[in-house]
DNA sequence: TTTTCCATGTAACTCGTTACATGATTTC
DNA sequence: GAAATCATGTAACGAGTTACATGGAAAA
């Protein structure tokens, strides 16, 4: 549903022919969506019968033929259709990664937390990473600045899991057999 | 993965057929994961013949014939395998319904707060909800509160996207005609 | 006696991905 | 002459969902 409102979203703007399309996408917006080709291929066709998009051929200069897709008048309604659901609705988010947490407990306390010390470090990468972000233009930032706020939630959210969990004896010497603790 | 690290997780505790599962998975964990019933013994046959658990026949009273599965050697140590993975490895978070925002100027002000503030509406609803879960055993609780966090995090976010947004002139009645504006 | 619960499965389908295939044309 | 770019497609697969099918037993 998403894909196919960016793909009218951006015939709305001017007509384009597949590769130009994945190629903005992947240039400017790969931050935005991870759309591949084969299925912008797919759903253009796919459009293309339901009749949201005309489909021409044409060829400049020596190059191979282009498909090129242009909204109709349909399309254009689907756009605001889809613009609208989307800008109302709202589908709780999952997050797979988390599965581990509910058996934390099968692993010794000073192994969960360097795990979680792994997955920090990850975590702030990608926050460093979403924050270098040149700006991009109208509402696109949006979803640029979005990600940044989410993942600077994760990032407090895991500290907050890390003090939570119960402590290891700070006098354990990990990686070497450790003598009989007083527990 | 996710899913395979809950059913192995679950099997670690005691052996247990399929339909139990899923009742223990429906009951107590829906708001943790969306794993379904046909899935899940998908799941089961599969591991099954992996050997991460073997699958033998019950019969309790007149009842009908329980493949009933319990974890192997094998299984317990693919079970650590994934938790540990689960744990270090970080899965960028896609938000769908975003791709709206990115072509939220293609409609006025005045409906596009509209339909963000229907959006929230929605978002309050799920967080709380979320809120009035009752608390779970061990780790399960972890991945409720991050929820929590998750959401309270969007909706601060949107408030500041709807902050963010053109305002739409205060004087202007929506629904009627409005006589020309100043612009 | 009709409905609900127990307990399993399967078939068809959707969505998306990976990987493969083609062929001309600039550029190095 | 080799490599990258332009531009399209298709085949095979994987994960997951929906919907359908079965059939006995307990509860209403």
């Amino acid at each position: 549903m998403d894909r196919e409102l960016l793909l009218l979203g951006l015939l709305r703007r001017h007509q384009m022919h597949g590769y130009q399309l994945m190629e903005y996408v992947d240039r400017t917006l790969a931050r935005c969506t991870d759309l591949k080709r084969p299925t912008a291929y797919f759903l253009l066709d796919k459009m293309a019968e339901a009749g949201w998009v005309t489909c021409t051929q044409s060829r400049a200069g020596h190059r191979p033929v282009r498909q090129v897709f242009q909204l109709t008048a349909r399309g254009e309604a689907e756009f605001q259709r889809l613009l609208r659901a989307g800008l109302a609705g709202y589908t709780p988010a999952r997050f797979p990664d988390d599965m581990g947490l509910a058996f934390i407990d099968a692993l010794p306390p000073a192994e969960a937390l360097d795990l979680l010390e792994q997955r920090r470090a990850a975590l702030a990468d990608a926050l460093a990473a979403a924050r270098a972000v040149p700006p991009h233009p109208g509402g696109t930032q949006l979803i640029i600045d979005h990600q940044v706020r989410h993942l600077e939630a994760e990032v407090e959210w895991l500290d907050e899991v890390r003090s939570r969990l119960p402590h290891p004896k700070r006098n354990v010497r990990r990686g070497a057999e450790s003598p009989a603790s007083a527990r």
